[in-house]
DNA sequence: TTACATTTGCTAACACTGTTAGGTTATTTA
DNA sequence: TAAATAACCTAACAGTGTTAGCAAATGTAA
């Protein structure tokens, strides 16, 4: 009895090992250099003894997605029970949201998925700029349309992307959940919004 | 002349054929599957003459995220000059975004990103719909406060999370090209409008 | 205490990956 | 015809994830 929880204890000490092991790398030199190797090395196993804990290497970053979504939860859950007026409350989490996904950047882009291949898009390409310049031109003219000299354009471009860029990534990742159709009525639910913000 | 010419000309056809033939690894198996080995056996040269006209496998990658911009600039412009009205004008680009996003989905993950380690999210996790429950509640609170029966409430959480998600999405691809604090101005302003329409 | 069974852990290999040094062959220029 | 240059290849380096098969330690039962 005592001995078999004793061992299930052990085994249990060396998978928190290799998870604990595994996130110090990705906090040390990100998600692509994690390799099974390296974790045997550093915990002092042989590397098929990773297999006997995880499945693959794709399920060790999985479980720092999963926790990143516990630690998220909790985070939400305190901005919540802050306020008791509902609309205060979706405030508060979307500030909870945002502070989580800057303060734990390796969790949230296992999360979602983000920064894979051809990273440093920002340095020096003038194709995103040129993107940046077009889209922003109907905008600054209808702002002057308006006679609102108030709105700041470079704001509105950034809202006018995060809408799109969010609500595409998360149809990319989250395949076929939830179906086109009700992603194009979220759409133009956020577009017609924000037009209405610039009038 | 003519001799160097024809060698320019022959060595941009090799180049074609190396950015052509890698295209159709991607749309085929995913980027992952793309690999320097295959693409010189598929067009018939030896593994370094690919070093010759890519300076590694992220440039050829990069290559297609360049060749993405192109195409969605070409699309916008395009949906642009179909409305003399401002206001019309964005709204036809941002559905000639949607539409580009749909229809090049391989081209916009390179461009952005999206969709690397910790695929297949969507199925039997219970972390996100613990967290989707959590966001949509206040929702449905406010929207019932209101007396607004007519909101769809899965529809005003895609729009939330859009809005969350590529803020940041946004926010850390293109690190530090814009501040933080402008971010948080961008957020602040979406969430406003998130709550004004759902009141 | 001995015999068997089980768990545990290892070595070594397989089949890949990106990348590059160095040499060979063919082509062009002097 | 000889030197220079460009084109191209072989073979290796240093990694990667993953697994088959074996040895040793540990537990259980006779």
């Amino acid at each position: 009895m005592g001995i078999t929880d004793r061992r299930l204890r052990q085994k249990e000490e060396v998978r928190q090992n290799i998870i604990c092991t595994a996130w110090q790398m990705v906090m040390k030199d990100g998600w692509h250099a994690l390799s099974i190797r390296k974790i045997a090395d550093a915990i002092e196993y042989s590397v098929p003894v990773i297999y006997d804990h995880f499945e693959n290497k794709e399920a060790i970053l999985l479980e720092f997605s999963k926790e990143g979504f516990r630690i998220l939860s909790a985070k939400i859950i305190e901005a919540r029970d802050k306020f008791q007026d509902p609309a205060e409350q979706i405030r508060s989490m979307a500030d909870a949201y945002w502070d989580f996904a800057l303060n734990n950047l390796e969790h949230y882009q296992l999360m979602f998925g983000i920064g894979m291949a051809c990273c440093e898009i920002s340095k020096s390409m003038p194709e995103q700029e040129n993107f940046r310049r077009l889209v922003s031109e109907p905008m600054e003219e209808l702002a002057k349309k308006n006679q609102r000299g108030d709105v700041n354009i470079c704001l509105k471009y950034h809202t006018f992307w995060s809408v799109m860029h969010g609500l595409i990534s998360i149809k990319i990742v989250g395949n076929s959940a939830y179906d086109t159709e009700l992603n194009k009525l979220v759409l133009d639910d956020a577009i017609s919004g924000f037009i209405k913000n610039l009038s």
